[in-house]
DNA sequence: AATGAATGAGGGTTCATTCAT
DNA sequence: TATGAATGAACCCTCATTCAT
């Protein structure tokens, strides 16, 4: 019977592993099910293990939805396009690209939804806060995009509640092992993204077969 | 005290005013807090009633999640723009700002989740029915715009996936009563939407203030 | 099947009624397994219902142990003597006897112990302050009978610790439909009491058959 | 850091003084939180080692309060005053300051509660048997007492209950290192208790600064 | 039609106990 | 001897659902 995802390696590293694997079970399940439609069980028997061991790595239910949207987040932030060589647009769209393939790959731990009692206010806030950070370096690319002309005017905040929308959605459909590859979908989601935000007047935009921009 | 949200009316219709009402609140709990996360006793009070009260109008909770998936998706099948002198891709853009709008107005019964566990799958299958026949009238419009030449090639399915997450992803973070208008945003994401699949040299396309195509 | 201990009246008071007798059962669960001991399934079956239908009457285990001490509390402050005509050593007899008659009584709600992990601090500060309200009535006696030299100098407080010890044990032996009455037993524990913090010369004070003062 | 409360020694006593360790710290914890109250958790943290190794000195932790009751009963009947040239009041007296001396120094075992559903009827039997030793020897101290006309004639073990009601409750007052100190308590409260069963005549009973006899 | 009362089912959490190391 | 990891059993508590009124 395969434990722990088979995640487990030496000795030291183990804790970390392990509680990474349940953090992506966990996330799995909570995108399925929701935070109160998922059973601790579910998770315990997705791992291998039985429901009081989740008790070794997490303090509670609550806990662990919050450790993992953390790690989302985390992992959300490290996507982001730091080239400062760019143009706002470019930083957007692969920041965007990087992030969609983040999203559905193997290692993923998002989440896109939170409920709203799921959460007690501290933690809540504190996760708000982190996601604030990504949202904010997206508004800040959309602003440098509309300084430099590339980006049409308007409400930044708006632009990037379009952006996300696209982007979030993409637990919802997509499906591993499908006709559509994971670069094939980030690649396509950020040229939609970037094409509806873009002022007229810019060249074409990278995307992708899924969506072909020359044609 | 406000009961059924004065949501009262002459005889006959009593019942069915009382549904409708039913079924927005509850659309609304479902919203927030997900299917499991919703208790009865939740819907109850919000329409000033008490618990049991419920079980004169919907057989159980599962089957209210179903009324409210029901209501929502022939909601969303009533937006279809079916002005056949219209090109694809403006019937595209006016269904979507029609739905947005239906989905953030008041008389909403918009779900945007569906937690997997939460309907039994006699049910599930024909809400996942009525919703494909929302879907494949977009993708039918997406189809028409690429015959068109007026929307770019590519898999309209994947066309229609951006789309619906730019459009769904509203509920999350429009808050009425704010700065932005309920056209505004309708016509903001249609805009946003049809930019993002338009082929090149498609002229303007009209969006709103929040997102200004021809600054 | 006995529910509610046939405790069950009219249509006003029946909430009542049931409130206190689920506290005498509780406080009879409590006194005999302790409040970690004490499963409320325990304690509904003795009522005759169901382990649910508890929490109508209280919000959790914890406010059960609770309002039982506070019942138990407000019971002893009920037994204090006030006549003022008496002297000190002659009302503090008389409270605990009838403190003792209460105890033991048909509807008593005493509970002895105070595990110390099972209230939190709030609702532990009430039960003790209220508790304080009852020690410090017998304090009170003791200078009084102090000062009038009826009873031995020295500290009141060890004094009084001393007949409540006496006092609250006999929770831990007494056995009703055995063949020392309840009366029989107050007025021997009280004389008991007196006896050993009266003064040397004070006169024969009154105790019961089970121990007799005047042999 | 101090495991075992540093009561380590030498190879062969090694086990038996560990095993006394444990066990004053498990009384300790059992009269605080009582049995179901007390995690094995605890006891071990309070030793400075970890919860299975308990399991090399304790079969179960029912066993281990079995064994915590014994030494009880053990230390208690230890202090029964056996001088035969003495009175039964006073051998009496004697024996009751000298075991709440030992209740509430520093090697206690004490344990006053009985939690009724703490122990298998069969140890159980045995504790409540070696309990009957110390018991009996006080009726007896009693009975001789009264034989010799010092004691109020009444029923014995009714003295005896009055007698252990003011001693155990010692153990739920006694705070070490304040301004009693325990040789003045014992005193005190066996003269207490001695003056209360006293028959009328007899002279000035032995107490201390606690409560005078002689003021 | 409406609701207070009741409960079976289910889920989160704790903990005594075992085992491999 | 000592312990981190694991788990079955038991308990508190919630909630959808039913029923008598």
């Amino acid at each position: 019977m395969a434990r722990w995802n088979n995640a487990v390696a030496s000795a030291a590293e183990l804790k970390k592993l392990r509680e990474d694997a349940l953090y992506r079970e966990a996330a799995k399940a909570f995108r399925k099910n929701g935070y109160h439609g998922t059973a601790l069980e579910d998770i315990a028997e997705g791992l291998g293990i039985s429901k009081p061991t989740l008790y070794h790595y997490v303090k509670n239910k609550r806990d662990l939805l919050y450790q993992v949207h953390m790690a989302a987040v985390a992992q959300a932030i490290s996507t982001i396009c730091h080239d400062t060589s760019l143009n706002g647009l470019e930083r957007l769209r692969r920041t965007i690209s990087s992030y969609v393939q983040s999203m559905i790959g193997d290692g993923s731990y998002s989440i896109v939804i939170l409920e709203e009692k799921s959460l007690p206010p501290i933690q809540l806030t504190r996760v708000v806060h982190e996601r604030d950070k990504f949202e904010s370096a997206l508004v800040e690319m959309v602003l440098q995009g509309q300084a430099e002309g590339l980006i049409l005017p308007g409400e930044a905040r708006f632009a990037v509640f379009n952006a996300l929308g696209a982007v979030n959605w993409v637990t919802k459909w997509y499906r591993p092992g499908g006709q559509w590859t994971v670069e094939e979908v980030g690649e396509g989601i950020a040229g939609f993204v970037c094409r509806g935000l873009a002022a007229p007047g810019v060249g074409p935009i990278q995307g992708s077969r899924l969506l072909t921009p020359t044609a």
